[in-house]
DNA sequence: CATATTACAAAAAATATAACATGTAATTAA
DNA sequence: TTAATTACATGTTATATTTTTTGTAATATG
């Protein structure tokens, strides 16, 4: 029996809250295990028996909140209507997801060092999850005869690299303050139809 | 009659080429007018007969490197031949410069803080510069019937827009190890197609 | 008389030191 | 027996101190 009353399981996802909320006030790097075992009323110590270590509590933030991303966009990916529409919508409900983390939590993308980043298996798995969904929307309008010269990868290939601007964290930073949904808008559109 | 018998301009010269290499050694935030002085053995307050402050010497060498890209572009935006053909040539260019920069320099782009460049009256003079060479070519392809369904200023924002991975230093970092030609002319194509 | 120097004040970087956080092991409680 | 504690070794970060660099002014030189 544990000490706390507490089930491990209970205390992972108390532990998981209290750092989401520490990040938020003192940003990716510099918050404190002390703080959240202060918090969760709990030497620090105790939190080694729930996360390998420090680095693997941030990782479990970041891993919810992408698979909170890519479930919410295979939901548009999944439903019925044209493809180009949906390709649409796809890219403007992903430009949302980052321009708000980008809002919420300033501190957490300043210096964002995507290279380190890239090979946990957690973001790969993301990235797969984002070109999976586009391809199959892609394959979509192929079918439906509004895309025709390029393969299904090539074309989402494309359609991601040219709107790095407006889900690259570094790059959705750098605008946060601007409405670009017309211009992604405009964008998707001509993208689509140089496909056709 | 100067003490060190070279002249203004000379001295300017030299420091500044001195400095190009002093940056390429240290970084672009690292380097120190006491090393520079010593190299054109003068004392350092001397250096300040040439420039009137450390930032303002910096901002020479990226107003000088800026100046070269504004002139090579220039130069492929006033070629004859087809816009099209034009306008992925000047991208390629582009992202050339870029990358030889970033390769050649991989201290200068580590932080690179777009916010505060942006308002340096060298760089806005350089973006414009870019803008005017693309609106020119732009207007050229709608001329030639190869644009329609947009106005020049609209396509050319689109059009770098859409290849930022390809030109904004942080990207062009991110990639610094692949050969992404293919890609960005893909890209250009299917951009311009769609503006047909 | 334009351009240098030296001397000096202010700002910034580097370094040493103290405080604190992280991670591990041995031990204890439910 | 799982999950906590305490005690402690190892890193890391914050702070104080010193040194170096930057910028200015008064002065000297070709």
């Amino acid at each position: 029996m544990p000490k706390t009353g507490l089930s491990s399981g209970e205390m992972k996802e108390k532990a998981l809250q209290i750092t989401e909320e520490k990040i938020r006030r003192y940003g990716f790097e510099k918050f404190r295990l002390t703080d959240i075992a202060k918090e969760l009323k709990v030497s620090h110590a105790a939190l080694y028996n729930h996360f390998p270590d420090k680095a693997a509590l941030l990782d479990a933030i970041s891993e919810r909140w992408l698979t909170r991303i890519d479930t919410a966009l295979a939901h548009i990916a999944a439903k019925p209507g044209s493809p180009r529409q949906l390709i649409l919508e796809w890219f403007l409900a992903y430009h949302e997801c980052k321009k708000e983390k980008v809002l919420k939590d300033p501190e957490l993308f300043k210096s964002f060092n995507m290279a380190a980043e890239l090979h946990k298996p957690f973001i790969i798995q993301h990235l797969q999850n984002l070109h999976a969904q586009l391809n199959a929307l892609v394959q979509k309008a192929l079918d439906a005869g509004e895309i025709a010269n390029q393969s299904p990868e090539t074309a989402s290939r494309l359609l991601l690299e040219a709107t790095v601007s407006f889900h690259h964290p570094r790059m959705v930073l750098d605008h946060k303050d601007e409405d670009r949904q017309p211009l992604l808008k405009n964008l998707v559109a001509v993208l689509l139809d140089g496909l056709k």
